[in-house]
DNA sequence: TTTATGTACC
């Protein structure tokens, strides 16, 4: 036991128990308070001191101390709420946040012996938070019901983690539809919503409830008002659109709210910023927070920023930088080994994954294979996935896949596409990539053959589309788009663009087309991708010298890329492209990957 | 003793 805080005589001491609660630290300091607990009969004499104990032990972070908690909570002859509740709140902290979820369950059976204590509100708010962690959209269901048969839904708290638990399962309508029922709501109601539709799949209506927030700013109570936590959440909605125009404005009411020196808002605008395509902007934020204010995720994030947009010496120069109090974690090495990736930069993204100090993940292993395939060391990426301690995802084939048709190697590409068809994969992209080797290879009997698979397996189809903001509004297309209100002039202006950039030597590049088609039909597929459509739009919509911007869901196809190269000469315009994976900067006929992607 | 917050392989 640690020394107590007063000086006491022993006999004092055990009188009070309650000083020594906050300086258990060893799980052997545990066990020594429960033996005084038992000794003093205060275990089932002073209910409150045993659930407060109980509550420390369940979450403290040694392994050993849970099971005790769980065990203690089953010793008890007829356990309280809050002895249950205990319970329920380490298990949802726990790696197993289900076993909440089934002692709440067991507690529900009828059974005299022992006496199952009542739930409260706080019961079914640790259940809520198991529920939510492990993204169990059935069981949040049901403790919604719990909520409404214990008549709990006057409880602000409560109803806030039922709507942040069905936000976590990804049903945003309940989420909303929960949060629309309360008549009572503070800001944390409001976070809750609004982060869960940002991560999700709602960013734009999360803006659309943020501006909503912020225009009744005035008239709200003061419970309502918004708070750092409401900005992150905002912010990580305009990254995840890629809208400046957004990211500007909430950045402009943090500075009103006066948090910008929060570390936490700071880190939701560095992303921002990247993610929107500023990496200056993003640099700036991240220059601004003083160097003993900076957090692990600061780094991270800048770090990540830095090598989305193609610049790895600099990524590798920030991670050598970061101070040693810091200690890189998983999400360090996977932001510094893209950054190598993306600039090509073998040996040293190498050499940071050797040298790596936690222990590498499947996606570690997914940017090391993919380092060595595009670099054509195809033998090797494949020994690495051969040599990791885990079997490889659908992912990690799709990389080797990808690399094998760089490369041209047939056998690596079929023995990928089989893992795939093995692992369930059945999307077009594995089966472009295939057909395209075959191709390459003229053997057009296994490009028929692929394509037949495709016809009898129903392949799903990742439609790609692609979107760019033009004064405030973010304008959607998709691949042959034909629902665009000015179709009419993009089609025509694209039509100009291809004989203007025609004069600078473009002609299209139909490898990526699979369909056995004609050559000139294959012209016609490629020349209406999504993000040649909003390159065209943008171009005629705003004024010359504008900067254009466009995000697409899926990686450019390198047809678009000559085809964005050269109209940044062409017309004299930078065109930044975020894509699934990095951004590509062009500028007077040049990208910032290097044609490296 | 409850609530809401940032980073991640193709």
């Amino acid at each position: 036991m640690p020394p107590a805080p007063a000086t006491a005589t022993a006999a004092a001491a055990v009188l009070h128990l309650e000083p020594f609660l906050p300086c258990l630290t060893t799980f052997s300091h545990y066990k020594q308070f429960h033996a005084q607990l038992i000794t003093s009969a205060r275990l089932y004499f002073e209910p409150s001191l045993r659930a407060r104990f109980l509550d420390r032990l369940a979450l403290s972070a040694h392994a050993a101390a849970l099971p005790h908690a769980l065990l203690l909570l089953r010793s008890l002859p007829s356990p309280a709420t809050n002895d249950l509740n205990a319970a329920l709140r380490g298990l949802a902290a726990s790696p197993h946040p289900a076993r909440s979820l089934l002692l709440l369950a067991g507690r529900l059976l009828p059974s005299p012996s022992p006496p199952r204590p009542r739930l409260d509100a706080l019961s079914l708010s640790f259940a809520l938070k198991a529920s939510a962690r492990c993204s169990d959209g059935p069981a949040t269901l049901q403790l919604h019901a719990l909520v409404l048969c214990l008549g709990c839904t006057a409880d602000v708290r409560l109803i806030t983690t039922l709507v942040d638990s069905y936000a976590k399962c990804d049903d945003l309508a309940s989420a909303r539809n929960v949060f629309d029922g309360m008549t009572v709501r503070d800001v944390a109601s409001w976070n809750a919503l609004l982060a869960g539709l940002a991560q999700g799949t709602e960013p734009t209506l999360a803006l659309k409830l943020f501006h909503r927030l912020v225009g009744s700013f005035r008239e709200l109570p003061p419970r309502e008002a918004p708070n750092e936590v409401t900005m992150v959440a905002a912010l990580s909605a305009c990254a995840q659109i890629g809208s400046l125009q957004d990211g500007l404005y909430v950045h402009e009411f943090v500075r009103k709210m006066g948090v910008s020196g929060n570390v936490r808002v700071c880190n939701a605008l560095i992303d921002m910023y990247s993610k929107c395509g500023s990496l200056a902007r993003a640099l700036e934020v991240f220059h601004s927070i003083k160097r003993e204010d900076r957090t692990l995720v600061s780094y991270n994030t800048a770090i990540q920023a830095i090598s989305m947009h193609g610049h790895g010496g600099d990524a590798l120069k920030l991670f050598d930088e970061m101070p040693t109090s810091i200690e890189p974690d998983e999400v360090t090495y996977i932001a510094v080994l893209c950054g190598c990736n993306h600039a090509g930069l073998v040996d040293d993204g190498l050499r940071v994954f050797h040298g790596m100090r936690v222990p590498p993940n499947v996606k570690h292993y997914g940017t090391v294979v993919d380092l060595l395939g595009r670099a054509g060391r195809l033998a090797e990426a494949y020994d690495t996935i051969k040599s990791m301690p885990f079997p490889a995802d659908i992912v990690l084939w799709q990389t080797l896949l990808g690399a094998s048709k760089t490369h041209g190697d047939v056998e690596l590409a079929e023995l990928a596409a089989t893992k795939l068809a093995e692992l369930g994969s059945n999307v077009d992209g594995d089966y472009v990539l295939l057909s395209n080797v075959y191709a390459s290879k003229a053997r057009w009997a296994d490009v028929g053959r692929v394509r037949d698979t495709m016809r009898s397996n129903d392949v799903r189809k990742v439609p790609g589309f692609s979107y760019t903001e033009i004064s405030g509004v973010m304008h959607k297309f998709i691949n042959g788009d034909k629902e665009h209100p000015r179709l009419q002039e993009i089609y025509r202006a694209l039509e100009e663009i291809v004989s203007r950039i025609g004069e600078l030597g473009y002609e299209p590049e139909t490898s990526n087309v699979l369909h056995d088609i004609g050559e000139e039909e294959k012209q016609y597929a490629l020349s209406y991708h999504s993000e040649k459509l909003a390159i065209a739009f943008g171009l005629i919509a705003t004024p010359p010298g504008e900067t254009l911007r466009v995000i697409k869901n899926l990686r450019i196809c390198g047809d678009c890329h000559v085809v964005a190269k050269l109209i940044s000469k062409a017309y004299g315009r930078v065109i930044i492209i975020r894509d699934r994976a990095r951004f590509h900067r062009f500028e007077d006929g040049q990208c910032s990957c290097g044609d490296y992607w």
